[in-house]
DNA sequence: CATCAATTTAAACACCTGTTTGAAATGTAC
DNA sequence: GTACATTTCAAACAGGTGTTTAAATTGATG
């Protein structure tokens, strides 16, 4: 099975790509079986549902990913001193660009359905990424906190998921400002390029000084009261 | 018209809560009718489609937000010295604040909308956006060019695009955010927190060192030149 | 009250969605 | 080549989508 033109290898890479370009609510199963050029009834047959395909789809990444993140985390880790900001933010890079290998543009693909993920079907992302890796996400928590051991661990918590915004929106605009970057600036960037430029941005970003204690508890006096 | 109770004002109220929490394709119009406790055939009497509804949701916070923008932007440009970049960025809290007398949470609902216009209905935002506000967005690429002089023209248009997704992605996850925020620091957040906590990390990060020439055009050798 | 326009309403429209079905086709082992 | 399991296929399913229609209701004006 999986002989590289198999019903269900065809169906994983129309998937993917419709998944990132449209997202996953926006795709219809015609849609991918009429770019796979298989029948409708193949992808229940082979996946079961959408939802497995779509998870399907992400996992053939993760797997790849998730093992090479948490060995580069564990070797950074093990390391005398603690490591800089930059040092840590730089192990995504091969990673990332050695998703190139799973597939064509493999990188830029993950990166748009991470985007998708997280804006699409709301909170499910999340909640499947912290049950399935939330020990090697810990990890990376840990480096930042040895890097910048002045930022209290809940400013560190809201400056990853910014972080993580900055990264994941960036992605699923990216074709977008790829044209728009080639208008203006006639700036041809490719998802290295990108990732290179998020490098200086995010350092700075997560290691910002902490602005005079301004009693933001005191001055916003609850106004999103409204449970959920 | 527009008496407050209105069967326009119902369906606004009804579609704009909808639509931040579950994105514009994923909110049918019969939930909205349904929420709003109208007809289901007032939304194409009174607003000629779906799209339109979008856009009327919308233009009620732009018509607010953006001329009180140009005009802080506008202020600050007559300043004799170049404001600083925290300065700049300082002038979007108070007019986003009064988007909460627009109507209750008026402020976060509005990010979050603007949240999924950027990632539902792909470019189509972006697009509106530039046709309508550009004179607006260009005061403030002026205002952030003066405050961070040494920044090329390139290099800023990316780190705003960064930063725009940093904010529009937390609004997105504000809830789930917010949720987990308080689980784990039993730490209670509004959305005036956010935003205040969101203003020294974009400082940092727009204003970021530019790394040392990495001729990263050469060594990212246009992977992604399949055009589109 | 009568007239006319503005609004609301229930019903239907044509189309798209994910999923299931049962028969046909294909592949595999004896 | 016959039996068996795997895979493909066209067709239908039940349910949801935005939009339209024409009649009923309401509101305001003379």
């Amino acid at each position: 099975m999986a002989s590289k033109h198999s019903t269900q290898h065809k169906i994983l890479d129309a998937a993917q790509n419709l998944f990132a370009e449209t997202g996953f609510n926006d795709t219809s199963l015609r849609q991918i079986t009429s770019l796979a050029e298989v029948n409708l009834a193949s992808v229940n047959y082979h996946f079961g549902s959408k939802k497995e395909l779509i998870q399907a789809v992400l996992q053939r990444y993760l797997l790849v990913l998730m093992p090479r993140l948490d060995q580069e985390f564990t070797r950074l880790l093990a390391t005398r001193q603690p490591n800089s900001l930059a040092q840590v933010l730089s192990v995504f890079v091969k990673p990332l660009l050695e998703l190139n290998k799973v597939h064509q543009n493999g990188t830029r693909i993950f990166l748009q359905l991470l985007g998708r993920g997280y804006t699409d079907v709301q909170g499910h992302l999340r909640w499947f990424f912290n049950q399935n890796y939330g020990r090697v996400l810990d990890k990376l928590v840990q480096l930042v906190q040895q890097a910048c051991p002045d930022l209290p661990a809940s400013e560190l918590f809201w400056r990853l998921h910014f972080s993580l915004g900055t990264v994941v929106f960036t992605m699923a605009s990216n074709e977008a400002l790829a044209e728009i970057a080639k208008a203006d600036f006639n700036e041809k960037v490719d998802i290295e390029g990108v990732i290179l430029r998020l490098l200086p941005y995010l350092s700075a970003a997560i290691a910002a000084p902490i602005p005079q204690v301004a009693h933001i508890s005191q001055t916003a006096p609850m106004l999103a009261s409204e449970g959920r």
